[in-house]
DNA sequence: CGGAAATTTTAATGGGCATTAAAATACGGC
DNA sequence: GCCGTATTTTAATGCCCATTAAAATTTCCG
């Protein structure tokens, strides 16, 4: 039984295998929600059996757990890689979202939706809501610089970041992968969430 | 045992209690999820036993199913109000997000969201995607009646509206009823997601 | 007060699901 | 072709939960 250091060892598959299965509990998770995927529904999207799944990660609360794990990178780092390439507020912001959102449509989602908090293990869930308002208050930051240097518009960036959050959120639910609704939504949402912004 | 007809029958009670399970079980889904809500979860808000909600209604699929109803008559119900005020197709727009959102913050509230479509009855299920369906279309003319007569920019209406729909949807998600936060939901939503739309 | 209708509870029943251990199979190096 | 390790399956186990029926309690009208 390989861990999880040995990713680069002799057998990547191992370690293929697993992301494989995050990417299908994923899946699942945002179609039918977290109590409303059984393992069995992930091991069918993979070839194998529910007992299986156990061979590669811990349990079902690990799985929601690494899935939600992987969607906060994924925002974060977003954020990190258009905040470190400078401009206005505005430049930021309309960075960030086509970063995020091509992240989203890419290879590496399907992404989870972070929409069952509650049924995470209490040391899981305040990693992730601490994560989560991290992300929410740096974006926020991000809102109030454009503000100061005046190509955002003066709002309430508590609520507005929440309206974008949503929007950007959502997207998992009805983009289910195909590559030319992936074009339309990095052509639009980028452009349309940036333009409420704009001063 | 009343039936739905006597609502205005010398007992208002049960019909009262009724909305009342409504809004705790939307309540419930929205925290947790509907896979993830047990029935005594809904009960126990009611200060009730899990059985005594079968008085009130016939099982949990039902629940579900009522609440995603309550949800999408309420979006079409704003939608309805907005357009037969008349104006350019911004300023229905813009109506429309005011009385959408206000209706998600006020008294008829919480209003489930729906994420766990796949788990209906396939009978409801294409009745609520059908209504879902309805509903996006007809925010998507209101969006091409923007363009045409030049208060909303040139733009991909089915994204513009995903992104729109997303960041309204999403509100049951984190607005947890507190008058104060409403009051800002309701005073930034609008503007801001119309501002997106201007041209 | 008394009794019928309304409301709620207690007490089953059965099914689905996460989890585990042991057995079976696939697979790579020698 | 053979052996040890990696991978997967089969076969339990036990819990939680939706649902139901019957009993208990409350409500309210005469």
């Amino acid at each position: 039984m390989p861990t999880l250091d040995n990713v680069s060892s002799a057998t990547a598959a191992f370690g293929d295998k697993r992301a494989q299965l995050l990417r299908a509990a994923a899946r699942c998770f945002n179609e039918k929600g977290y109590s409303g995927t059984s393992l069995k529904d992930v091991a069918r999207l993979l070839g194998l059996t529910d007992a299986a799944i156990y061979y590669y990660i811990d349990g079902k609360q690990q799985l929601v757990y690494e899935c939600y794990l992987h969607a906060a990178d994924i925002g974060a780092h977003a954020l990190e890689c258009a905040n470190t390439a400078g401009g206005t507020g505005l430049e930021i912001a309309h960075r960030y979202f086509s970063l995020h959102v091509a992240a989203l449509c890419g290879d590496a989602g399907p992404v989870a939706i972070m929409s069952e908090i509650p049924a995470l293990l209490p040391a899981h869930r305040e990693d992730i809501l601490a994560r989560s308002r991290r992300h929410s208050r740096q974006f926020e930051a991000v809102l109030r610089r454009g503000i100061d240097d005046g190509s955002i518009i003066e709002c309430d960036v508590r609520m507005t970041g929440n309206a974008i959050m949503g929007a950007i959120n959502w997207i998992p639910k009805w983009f289910h992968g195909d590559a030319t609704t992936a074009q339309h939504i990095e052509a639009s949402f980028p452009d349309y969430l940036a333009r409420g912004l704009a001063s």
